[in-house]
DNA sequence: TCTAATCCGTTAGCATGCTAACGATAAGAG
DNA sequence: CTCTTATCGTTAGCATGCTAACGGATTAGA
């Protein structure tokens, strides 16, 4: 994670940008981003592990409605979808009834791998909320989820 | 923006992906860039406009120092720089104390552009802060300020 | 039914954002 | 003063994430 080093100063019109929500959030999701990959194994990303997982709760998915269920537009789904393909944890096959879409499901070894991977998301989450105490967490979520 | 469209599902493992810090914090992030994008002129990005900002309250920093401040790290920094330079917004000379280091400031259009963008900037903040009550956002921000 | 609108996946192009490696320079230790 | 270490900026390589455009398939409506 990178360090930042700046208190905050302006020049006097009121904005200060370490204060800003657009800034705190991505900040926050560098921090998030970072936990992530110090925990996660098999070189998984955040939008690779949430499209497993996805796939996971759906069964079988075309890929632009995965893509949609965790807000990644089809161009991103594309990528997303091709590394997964290439590391053998999904499967792609014809929709018979709809000749556009493409069906993805998990393979075995996507399905064993999600399946011993969820302890450390967990785990992930847990620690990317350990600056709050358990009062906190809880309306934090709430009210990210609003703004999200 | 992408619109997402899941109920939360999953296979019992008590894992919603819907529910992970790490996941509401990447949509929240999209969504503040969008607004951004739909608020500030120029085709300013949320990191160059972030980065004129904070070289106006420095007057002069080296390229990784003002990286440090907007938490970029230093590949990232030199492709952001090297953008506000094509644009003519920033300045940079070497500095004569160190020649490791590349001292950057505002160029006069930077500062005339910076001075007229900073409403915008209140108001994509206030923006995407508007599903939140006020006194929701002074509660968000600071826990917020603590995850970051 | 035929046509217009919509949806699906793909590609190209661009901007973050990261790691890893590098040469040049500066700072610190002995 | 020399040798080691740290810092600065740069580059290459990869993964998101977006827009814009497209060809093909399906749906809706006149």
């Amino acid at each position: 994670m990178i360090e930042v080093d700046t208190k905050p100063a302006n020049a006097g019109d009121g904005y200060v940008l370490e204060d800003q929500i657009g800034h705190l959030l991505r900040r926050a999701h560098q921090r998030a981003s970072s936990i992530f990959q110090e925990i996660m194994t098999e070189g998984l990303t955040p939008p690779q592990f949430a499209a497993l997982v996805k796939i996971r709760d759906f069964g079988t998915v075309s890929q632009n409605r995965l893509g949609r269920s965790v807000a990644m537009d089809p161009a991103t789904s594309q990528g997303v979808t091709q590394r997964l393909l290439a590391k053998n944890l999904i499967q792609r096959r014809d929709d018979p009834n709809d000749r556009r879409r493409a069906l993805l499901s998990l393979s075995p070894e996507g399905e064993e791998l999600v399946k011993r991977l969820i302890p450390l998301g967990k785990q992930i989450s847990a620690e990317t909320l350990e600056p709050l105490k358990p009062e906190e967490q809880k309306q934090f979520l709430a009210l990210l989820a609003k703004i999200a």
